[in-house]
DNA sequence: CAATTAGTTAAGCATTCGCTTAAATTATTT
DNA sequence: AAATAATTTAAGCGAATGCTTAACTAATTG
């Protein structure tokens, strides 16, 4: 078998920088593959498949339209992703107060 | 060679579970390989790779004391992923928003 | 010093990943 | 109906990933 197999896992689907460039894109709006793969030195099918993880991640959904299909955000599953590095703010938050403490008594 | 090597690219260490399990229980205090490992059941040299590749993504620092390695986090890199998902935080309350009004319009 | 403890390095292996080219599918145009 | 356009499916390939076991290094203890 072939794959673009559902990673489904949305960390694993924005962890390739090719696919979060793809989500950038679409924050201006649904758009066709070709359009959505004009940016990128890559073929055609690349693009395709990427479009299919994230299909699988939940992050777009897909319309016809013509012989076009139309890809669309869907940021909802990006919340997941929010929360979990939310946790993490107070640490850096801290870790920040005490640089800028840092260089108040060593200025 | 078959290296744990540098990723450095953060989307792609928080990529693994694994990982990001070692992350959100380092936010208990610094601690020791051996204790890091524990909750998995995975190789010590598994987890010592993970270890490191956190390391080269600047996610966590080392520092010896005596014959143990203490792991410490270090979430300031964490706030790339945060500021590139807070990006998609308009487009999901749109989309709780359209929701909200089709569940108020169709009770 | 020998034995133990904590951890890393090294090597190897199976699986997954990101990509490619070629062929197939579906819809539109001529 | 034939040609073209938009996209996916299929098959294959090299590189990266996540793991393992075995061997190594370094600090502590008996």
């Amino acid at each position: 078998m072939s794959r673009p197999v559902a990673s489904a896992d949305i960390f694993q689907a924005i962890a390739d920088p090719t696919r979060r460039a793809i989500l950038d894109q679409l924050r201006s709006g649904e758009q066709p593959v070709k359009q959505l793969a004009e940016p990128f030195e890559m073929s055609l099918p690349a693009i395709s498949q990427h479009l299919q993880i994230l299909c699988n991640a939940g992050l777009v959904s897909q319309q016809k339209s013509g012989r076009q299909r139309l890809y669309r955000l869907n940021p909802v599953p990006l919340q997941q992703v929010s929360e979990w590095v939310a946790r993490y703010e107070p640490f850096w938050q801290q870790k920040l107060d005490a640089l800028g403490d840092y260089l108040e008594e060593n200025p």
